[in-house]
DNA sequence: ACGACTATTCTAGTATCATCGAAATATTAC
DNA sequence: GTAATATTTCGATGATACTAGAATAGTCGT
């Protein structure tokens, strides 16, 4: 059972699906029925209920029913997993010294131009 | 220069990208030119400069030109912002309590069935 | 200036995704 | 069983994304 962990990044990547995300992890283990979502992210409910099932089958939130209410709440170990890729990653090869102290930046040669304006979120306009 | 979270996961959220992103935390701070990523992430030409233009364009990568060459490497700062966005939104907020022991939240009743095997990895056959 | 090299942009085809109303399903209450 | 409530599934549409070949642009060595 391999977490697919750009599944998961896309899941994430949907500011609806995001902020739904953030609402449940708020919510806390109990989490929230459709409804109280649907109150507190205005959607039509066949939108939420995709989302939902897009961000259940990556893993990252899990649903139980409770009579009539389906509670999703966000499931804690695949959510603490993608933390941990992320971080490890990251963070743990810099402080393997990968990324050594000081010079974080900038050791190649200098820099003359670039591509258009690719790493400003100017547009592009020609 | 607000950072876009979600645009962030998003560009994360491609097995391509995410092997690029990955190999540029690697890489280190020096970063890699397009065609040794080329040589490691095998993909036309096109291909890859799309996906580290969604890289660069939210910000996790930043360019460096050299010479003939591009040099792509991790944007630090906005990676690690997006690690504590993630981290704090979940982590730190169950560290303080809000998923305290035990009950936080109405009780509900006991779980019966579930919609049709949204938390399972099943596939969908009808 | 020319040619080789590096990387991007153009153009286009296909595929996947987001959205939402309407219909269907599941559960409880009467 | 019927009604009421809660949520999903269907179906259709428009938008966006991925992919990639071909054309273009910036840089270096001669």
């Amino acid at each position: 059972m391999k977490p697919d962990f750009a599944a998961q990044f896309n899941a994430l990547g949907q500011p609806g699906r995001l902020e739904i995300f953030r609402l449940l992890v708020r919510a806390g283990p109990q989490g929230l029925c459709v409804d109280d979502i649907k109150r507190r992210v205005p959607m039509p409910g066949s939108t939420l209920s995709h989302h939902l099932d897009t961000l259940t089958r990556s893993r990252l939130l899990s649903a139980r029913r409770s009579s009539r209410f389906i509670y999703y709440a966000v499931d804690w170990e695949n959510t603490a997993r993608l933390i941990r890729f992320l971080t490890e990653d990251c963070c743990a090869d810099l402080h393997r010294g990968l990324w050594a102290s000081g010079a974080n930046r900038a050791a190649g040669a200098p820099p003359r131009s670039m591509p258009r304006e690719r790493d400003s979120g100017a547009k592009r306009e020609r």
